[in-house]
DNA sequence: ATCGATACGGTAGTAAGCTATCAATTACTG
DNA sequence: CAGTAATTGATAGCTTACTACCGTATCGAT
């Protein structure tokens, strides 16, 4: 990470993140940023120099969670040969993280958009899952690659506003998941591409 | 109607309604109350009085809309022998309202949970069509009465953030009714109940 | 027509998000 | 270790959400 920053100013941005995720994880989401800089040991200048409003605050404070939570799962998973499962385990992830972080996503502002953002700069990752699964004859042959992360950033935000008990969660999990075997695009006729 | 408000606190809620609707549908959400107790021809404390807060406007704003365009055809496909399609069209008028409103559902705060109560008010329309569909085998047999709601919720305000384009967001819902369908249950023994 | 209850407009005040400015401090470069 | 450029904290100021209060106007029942 070679940002063009001074040390000191790396070092303001992280203190900042920190107490950002603790102040917004108490409470639901309220939580002023006069709190947030203070708690940073850092004057309320240099928290708005380095993000400028509460919602790229709160979307740099969700990078680094899903950057460490969230990209190991889908490194490793670029090598899987069950696309059911990576996806299943993907989605998981992500609804934890959105059931967690209630604050957080709270002060998200668009929780679909905003992790669909964040699955597309891995782009690359589901590329493969989709065509090794097609292949395998367990994914719909009329999926395209963008699918995945949107179908992924609906179920997420959905849940994550909807459903709080985990078992609920795992079923529509597994029912959105089914939408994307085979079976259904041959199965009904009536359901024919748009 | 018969509530307890007399005639002109009546007038006034309206007037604010209708003022709101327009200062929010302009501007993406953006656009303040003052301006619209001033659009309304109202004092500021009589917006307030009536409506706590701009979320709780938002969303008697966005109740109208529904009772006025989604009611009916909640109530027309009470009837409906064909599940598949009943949910389509009510998904479909649910995410054009989304994507028409834009601004108004910036301001709702959290979209698919407001979504589902409104659709759970409703909650009698819904019960038969899931017990004839399951009978007639057009949807799977582990469902249940409030999974409807909760899916239709889902994608709503999934598709409203995510896709704006209508070909698109036809096909997306398309792919998640495919879910509903009975041979998925069957077909996948990986995907059992949870 | 009267009269009490209800609703109203206006205004003052608090708190938070956000912008702008600037002198003082601190990190990096040679 | 000195000079310079980047970074900082403090502070002042603007806007908007929201609360509280009060005297006045209007409704609606008798």
């Amino acid at each position: 990470m070679a940002t063009g920053l001074r040390s000191d100013a790396r070092a303001s941005i992280v203190r900042i993140l920190d107490a950002a995720r603790r102040v917004f994880a108490a409470g639901d989401g309220t939580g002023t940023l006069d709190r947030i800089a203070q708690e940073a040991g850092v004057g309320i200048a240099t928290l708005y120099r380095h993000f400028p409003n509460r919602q790229l605050l709160a979307r740099a404070v969700y990078d680094r969670i899903f950057a460490s939570e969230v990209e190991p799962l889908l490194a490793e998973f670029g090598r899987s040969d069950a696309p059911r499962s990576v996806l299943l385990d993907v989605a998981e992830r992500l609804a934890d993280i959105a059931d967690r972080e209630r604050g957080l996503v709270a002060a998200l502002g668009n929780l679909p958009k905003v992790t669909r953002e964040f699955l597309d700069r891995h782009g690359d990752t589901f590329a493969p899952v989709l065509v090794r699964g097609q292949a395998a004859g367990n994914l719909r042959p009329d999926m395209v690659a963008a699918d995945i992360p949107n179908i992924l950033a609906m179920a997420v935000a959905g849940l994550g506003a909807l459903v709080n008990d985990g078992a609920t969660r795992r079923r529509y999990l597994s029912l959105m998941l089914d939408a994307l075997n085979p079976a259904q695009a041959a199965a009904l006729p009536e359901a024919g591409r748009a």
